[in-house]
DNA sequence: CTGAAAGCGCTTACAG
DNA sequence: CTGAAAGCGCTTACAG
């Protein structure tokens, strides 16, 4: 492997020259620069990450603290994350948040410091006190995501709007007896847990159950079909059951749809679904749900913490990609947002087929 | 931040005992060691990862290269590596393949070239003859997770036998019209498609279907439920339908099912249908299947990337973690492999509801 | 077991 | 625009 000081040589300049030249910080005249260029190609170069790091403090790297990796919603923000931080030659480290106590210590008393990243994207983790101590501590950008967490710069969907748009559209079927399954309070939850998601949208739902005069009944369930399946057959099975569900992701919705087959009830003719986030599958169950655009997220986060970052326009890999490399994605990431100011990020109901006016009463 | 110096300061060493003290790698006394650590935290001091990176040669880090973030299957591996990975103290970056000619050269050229990885894990990519050329010179360890490529050591499930299996029980139930949708060539592919893992599949139907004497009928679909869903149309629509069909995997097979709803069939009355996955979902949809443990492949890979970097036991972490750290991971990680040989993965047939005899003519 | 010193391979003021 | 040189913060033979 050929190191700077080779391309130097064969370039019949410096260390230096070759470094500026290479990496675009600095001048160098065109002349040199394309001198060093072709020896750096010739030579199959490729700057060292580490060295590079050492020296200049830039990592050129994002981490991103996620929980549950397999659940699709993370997987497809991360996936709208990377497709941000590739094209402008940033890496992605992922950090698993798991509810392991010494390994969540170790991630942010340790790993986070190591300066291996640039900056961080948090998504959806429920933070201790500490934790967000912690990041904060770390004196690197940090971007929350679904971080219910005002100390955290952070982008954030209206998720009280969602539970109210998500309860608004049953009201406006005709619905009274729309039941929540939803979450309380996150596991190892913040402190508040009022700034939790599901808690938010569940006070949406109460909200506008409220407007309605309509009475709320509540079941919690965990984020899961299961768990949002028992929660359901709880409810169908009770004296009353309701006419409608809001579950609180779509994968719970699943669940409740689950629920209702196996009970023999029609969807949505004995019962309406509704769900959010925007699942996948949502179209193959015909889901209606509130979808929270998930991929857009991803893309936003990564524009937001490149900007915080401050990466610059073109790519910086050694050789090769010149100054025409890929634009376009600046606008987003430069659109000066204020940092600390949670930004609203968009949501919109997709009306499909396991929403329709209650059965009338006979 | 306080560096090196300042903790062998405190503690009244040089910084190489320092180092080795911290690190565990060459000898210190305990009394030494424990004065050094309870310097170490009281300053709060975490070595710099670039910096130890340059100096020791290793990254402590694993590059993931993986096609489609968002897809369960590559989500729930990932899971899986992450489980092992950061026990042992190794970060995870992952590199999104896309089709993207561009950022796939850029990839293999110059990014993992850059030395920040200390070896790489290849899931179920597609790779040219270039990009397995490029892989090889890295002269990094390289894991190949059903990635059809003898070139590569790699971990696989046989996915021809995975075919067959689900072909068989399929024969074994009283099918003889048994249709498979699959991908035959992946796009973009090897230069030889017969490696490809849809193909095997293929392959293991069309061996059980010839071994049966059973006419056997394929149809082409990418590797998505909407895919499938029109395939399966197609399928069902024709003069004479199959009364059983083998998705290729099980997204493919929640398409088939959502046709064969569509189309007012019954199943497994009408129709009878297995998937390969062992997808989270196919519970909710009764789904008999293939189970690949893919979660338990992701595990393996990890632990196979582990020892062929020679990640020791302990945690290698600045201070706190003592030599009592999690081990137990170890034989998975040390059951000496064949470099190259690639190893067979397990599966299981998980049947559930959507498999059934077929209607008795009348 | 411990220390002095060289070195990992870049980047970047500082001069010119 | 270019070069000489210091420095980024560790690790590791090499002596002792």
């Amino acid at each position: 492997m050929s190191g700077l000081d080779d391309v130097a040589r064969a370039a019949g300049v410096s260390t230096a020259t070759v470094s500026r030249a290479l990496s675009g910080r600095g001048r160098t005249s065109e002349a040199t620069r394309e001198r060093v260029r072709a020896a750096a190609d010739a030579l199959g170069y490729v700057a060292s990450a580490t060295a590079s790091s050492l020296a200049s403090g830039r990592a050129e790297n994002i981490g991103v603290i996620v929980p549950l990796l397999d659940r699709w919603f993370f997987a497809t923000v991360l996936d709208g994350i990377a497709s941000r931080l590739a094209p402008r030659g940033y890496d992605m480290t992922l950090y698993n948040v798991t509810d392991d106590a010494e390994q969540r210590r170790r991630l942010f008393e340790t790993t986070l410091r190591r300066g291996r990243v640039d900056g961080v994207i948090v998504l959806s983790v429920s933070l201790t006190d500490d934790e967000v101590a912690a990041l904060a501590g770390l004196g690197l950008p940090v971007i929350a995501l679904g971080v219910p967490r005002g100390e955290l710069g952070g982008l954030r969907v209206d998720d009280t709007a969602v539970g109210r748009a998500a309860t608004e559209h049953l009201l406006a079927l005709g619905h009274r007896e729309i039941a929540h399954i939803g979450q309380s309070v996150a596991p190892g939850g913040p402190s508040d847990p009022s700034y939790d998601i599901p808690t938010r949208r569940r006070a949406g739902w109460e909200q506008a159950m409220a407007d309605a005069g309509a009475p709320a009944r509540f079941v919690a369930a965990d984020f899961t079909v299961e768990g949002a399946r028992r929660a359901a057959h709880a409810l169908l099975e009770s004296r009353r059951p309701p006419t409608a569900i809001f579950a609180a992701s779509d994968e719970m919705a699943f669940g409740v749809l689950a629920a209702a087959r196996e009970r023999g009830l029609a969807v949505p003719g004995d019962l309406s679904v509704i769900g959010v986030d925007g699942h996948d599958l949502a179209g193959l169950f015909a889901l209606t749900t509130i979808d929270q655009f998930p991929h857009a997220q991803g893309e936003h986060a990564g524009d937001a913490i490149l900007a915080a970052v401050g990466a610059g326009p073109a790519a910086s890999s050694a050789g090769s990609v010149g100054p025409g490399g890929p634009a376009g994605s600046l606008e987003a990431a430069a659109s000066g947002e204020q940092p600390n100011t949670p930004a609203s990020l968009p949501f919109a109901l997709v009306t499909r087929g396991t929403t329709a006016p209650p059965r009338p009463p006979h």
